[in-house]
DNA sequence: TCCTTTATGCGAAAGATTTGCAAATACAAA
DNA sequence: TTTGTATTTGCAAATCTTTCGCATAAAGGA
């Protein structure tokens, strides 16, 4: 994802393209795991002059059109990721804030099963794994 | 799960068993959904005497106790339910509040899987699945 | 370039959770 | 049953996370 097909995201998504509005969204993208308001404020304020409300507004409003996925991981504050398509898998522990992405492994068959099962939901779109243990660096 | 049982995971966990906790654990236990802070302080406020601050110290050892298990779901606010095993799934609804819990699906394979692949962690204990859509009272 | 809508900065407010401290309570030992 | 000590609670204040109001600035189509 190059800074391009962001800006192609952004707009078709029906958003302006600002300077800020594409920052966040690519140190979003740059970042190795899914990044928190924090550190989005710590990256974007060296460069950037970049209001904590404006970070908060672009995220909302990036997670609104579909681009971004937010996540808690039970933390008390959330964190975003580019919504790549349907599934998000992640290993978090229970001591530290560590958070492992994994990549590869399919549940789309029990995704379907639940479908299937649920009376509420006709369908439905992303989904996320979180598997909770205690990481090595932890026990 | 009754009275006496719940009490038998407080002291199992080196906890005091105090009306509080009990009652605490009692209404989680109850809720036909995982349940939030608010929702335990208007429970909780009618019977006890009980103070917001000894709800929130309960809901943390009870959870730190392995007893209660704490989901997210990205609404910026804290749900709590029974830790029954290794397996919490649900159908989020991402324009009102709705939840549905599913059971019956596993994914015990996925999940061996992504311990197999992870760096990180050796073995994990619980895991949850929160599936995004929009519920049919929303679409 | 002009116009209208959308985005931003700033400060304040709201919502969620945690903390310090003194008083109350649980419960094991005597 | 009484006593002693560690845990729990109430209360108020603090902290952390997120949202909002409003005036100004910028985006982008006409
Ligand atoms: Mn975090
Ligand atoms: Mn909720
Ligand atoms: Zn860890
Ligand atoms: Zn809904």
């Amino acid at each position: 994802m190059n800074k391009e097909e962001l800006k192609n995201l952004i707009k078709e998504a029906g958003l302006r393209v600002t300077i800020h509005r594409l920052a966040v969204l690519l140190a979003v993208v740059k970042a190795k795991q899914p990044v928190t308001v924090y550190e989005l404020t710590e990256i974007l304020r060296k460069k950037e002059n970049i209001d904590q409300a404006t970070i908060y507004r672009n995220l909302s409003s990036l997670h609104i059109a579909g681009i971004l996925r937010r996540l808690d991981f039970n933390h008390g504050h959330a964190h975003y990721e580019l919504e790549t398509g349907t599934a998000s898998h992640q290993i978090v522990c229970g001591k530290c804030e560590t958070i492992e992405k994994i990549e590869g492994v399919s549940i789309d068959n029990a995704i379907q099963k639940m479908i299937q099962k649920s009376k509420k939901f006709k369908n439905t779109t992303t989904h996320s794994i979180e598997v909770y243990g205690v990481c090595k660096a932890c026990v």
